[in-house]
DNA sequence: GTTCCGTGTTACCATGTTGTTACCGCGCCA
DNA sequence: TGGCGCGGTAACAACATGGTAACACGGAAC
């Protein structure tokens, strides 16, 4: 179980990799944001502790960009007590938000809670079943019911995963550029080339799209679903 | 969203109710240890925000029992602040801890960072129904009662929102317009362009409207409405 | 080096959306 | 009776958006 901790504070951060290591846990650190983000892209670990202070990139826009990305447990530490920058912590998608100082130890425990509640829950399967359509993220094909499986780009999977995954959603244009090119990357031109690349490869019929609908001036959403409203 | 709120303080109690459901959550409450039991039984609910100290049974051992036969999350309250407490807490299983006094936001934002992890969806319904017509925000579509979907435009669907969220009440010209538009951005001329565009689409009969009704000299309301709002 | 693939860039067209102007009819009031 | 303000209707221009296509670039594979 490997655990990335973000801190600026060397004689805290030693600490807490003191303690995390002890309870049993792999630990890698980082001392400023975008250390941060490299680290996490390059060992994707399995949860991630945050300070919220810290040097080159804040620690909230390291929170949005790993958000944008992927679903890694996050803990935000902070000295910020307030209930607003609580709030706003969780709401940008901590798990947890701790108020410096606290003890190791209730750390520990805050994190065991997590990924127990991670480990309940995560579908260990790198495929996504929606319909009739089947991603498989491990080997980027997308597969329509008995047909043979199409090869998809790594672009491709990230944009058809998060469409999947919010299945019978609308998700907003720019909603979309985050989460497939992270915050900082793209545009609406090459949003839309993607979504008419992908629907070349995945569509019976670009012109009549049966999984990817269009909703001009929003979005896009997964269709297909039997999405149970009600 | 079903959510069991276990208090024995009766005005906490309450407190923590009325601000969960101004959330949009669905509360249900016990005030003791054995009826909190009872009422998870009876109605499963997807999250239970749970006091410690509780007559008749323990807070900690209403977790074991929980626990012992479903994943429901469980968030504790306690005034108990020490480490030990907060530690035994979450190895009891809870997701959370809140140390008492807390602030009711917090608790909201706790409540929405537990299940946004166990992958409930909490979309907040971005539908508005109002006597036969339904208003789809997310999708930018009007729906009347059976008949197809009518894909609206952005600006109409400011305009028929601030109108159906005031049905039954005359909005001023002028308020529309910065409804709309926002301060500084339309005039007269557009409001009534808009208005005619949207009765085009969505009244059967646009020279004799049953949605929306011109007050000369005033406004406009949406009607349609049984308006008796209780 | 050459080829191929994934990606970014530019361009074009059709359509949809919004802002503008104009005209009509109606009730009001001098 | 004749202006005047108001609201409904219409046509049109300006602009934004989405789909399509062709091409350029860079890195990986051969």
């Amino acid at each position: 179980m490997k655990i990335l901790i973000v801190e600026d504070d060397l004689a805290l951060s030693d600490v807490i990799s003191f303690t995390l290591r002890r309870a049993g846990f792999d630990i890698i650190t980082a001392h400023d944001g975008l250390a941060a983000l490299t680290m996490w892209e390059q060992h994707l670990p399995d949860l991630v502790v945050l300070d919220l202070n810290l040097p080159k990139l804040d620690g909230l826009a390291v929170c949005k960009r790993i958000r944008a990305q992927a679903d890694t447990p996050i803990i935000m530490l902070s000295v910020r007590s307030s209930d607003e920058a609580i709030v706003q912590g969780l709401e940008l998608g901590a798990d947890d938000y701790m108020v410096k100082p606290f003890s190791p130890s209730q750390l520990v425990a805050r994190i065991r809670a997590v990924l127990r509640r991670v480990g309940a829950t995560l579908t260990p399967s790198s495929e996504l079943m929606v319909g009739t359509l089947q991603l498989d993220r491990s080997r980027n094909e997308a597969q329509c019911l008995g047909q043979a499986a199409i090869r998809l780009t790594p672009l491709e999977v990230r944009l058809l995963e998060a469409l999947m995954l919010n299945a019978g959603q609308v998700l907003s244009t720019d909603g979309l550029i985050d989460t497939v090119w992270g915050v900082e990357g793209g545009d609406r031109t090459m949003l839309k080339q993607l979504v008419y690349r992908l629907r070349t490869k995945i569509e019976p019929d670009p012109t009549q799209p049966i999984y990817i609908e269009t909703i001009p001036g929003v979005g896009y959403a997964f269709i297909n679903a039997k999405s149970a409203k009600g």
